[in-house]
DNA sequence: AACGATACTGTACGAACGTACATCAGTCAA
DNA sequence: TTGACTGATGTACGTTCGTACAGTATCGTT
């Protein structure tokens, strides 16, 4: 049974080289099986475990847990992190971990260091949630000049302001309406 | 040709769906058509173009442009969030665009301030790739004590260092050799 | 009206598919 | 030592696969 973690693990490289799930017979040579029909049984157990599901015309596909990624923890003795690993930690799913409303939810890269300071850089990727209303200290898209701006919602007497997270940039403070396209929900970035 | 833009549309609805594209028997079935050569002769049309491609065993598999339209549908109005998606565009999902290797790549919660000037804050979600070996300047999760700790590998003369992004904290210079667990290749928030 | 191009229909075929059943080898507990 | 269990190997088979070739219908151009 620890092995088929690992076999599950060849399956999601082959998943994230070429956004299919191959058959039985390339999975068989994938994980160095001799036989297709362990690669049957393989799936069996793959599928109780809601990894692996099958399509309507028998094909296989990803099932729910299939993208869920190890979450290790970091205080676990480093002695024991190999080990452990896979045995007891949990499991999370990025997609939906970081975004719970798909259809309100849209991604913007980040250009500019207004934001250095609360940890999101020029190149970072935003998660925004689609409002119009946000609440004081929230990190908002707003839209000033006729351009997005991100920034801290803040207020000051009756007035919102918008705080720059770096020194370097000044606080805004909108004439008229302050006008906000959405709420900043996540973060990402790639190195 | 103008109905092959539809025909697609329909294979990417089948692949939100399913996470796999169907046999040609099924696309056939899906798109009305009685006979399976015009799925051959369509899959043609739509290899030249990008949006399919054969995986090794013959199976379609999405191709580099199989998503544009997908996330083209997902960005908001304005054009500057369009812009700023457009070199992602092979990225099905926030997972896949982070994630390169699942079987190697874990993700770690981080605890401590040690890395916030490099945007790293308490409570991020750290994504490594399990590797031995790492390049100076990385952002790399070594063993020191028996714990993990993150932290930018450098070099002093001869000998590797670990360097915090956060002057309240020391550089670290490990007796003996310096074991890396991974490197840092992604990391995200949840707000 | 004739012709060429395009997109589809129909048929065929060797190869591969997913699945079923039997068997074997290794491990572990009693 | 023995039996049970698990995970793999091997074989078989009806169905489906991807691909190739021939033919048809429609449309636009000359």
């Amino acid at each position: 049974m620890a092995n088929d973690i690992d076999y599950l693990g060849k399956l999601q490289d082959y998943y994230a080289d070429h956004k299919i799930l191959p058959s039985y017979a390339v999975i068989a040579q994938l994980l160095g099986f001799k036989s297709k029909n362990a690669v049957t049984a393989l799936v069996a157990r793959l599928k109780l475990l809601s990894f692996i599901e099958s399509a309507p015309d028998g094909r296989l596909k990803p099932g729910r847990r299939f993208f869920d990624r190890v979450l290790a923890e970091s205080t676990v003795q480093a002695g024991f992190a190999t080990a452990a690993l896979s045995d007891r930690n949990e499991a999370l799913s990025i997609d939906d971990y970081l975004i719970e409303r798909p259809s309100d939810t849209v991604l913007i890269t980040v250009k500019g260091d207004s934001m250095i300071d609360a940890g999101i850089f020029q190149g970072d990727v935003v998660i925004i949630e689609k409002k119009q209303t946000a609440n004081i200290g929230e990190i908002v898209v707003a839209i000033v000049d006729n351009e997005f701006t991100l920034k801290t919602l803040g207020r000051e007497g009756k007035e919102f302001v918008l705080y720059p997270a770096n020194k370097a940039f000044p606080t805004i403070r909108p004439q008229g309406q302050l006008e906000i396209f959405g709420v900043v929900v996540g973060q990402f970035r790639k190195y």
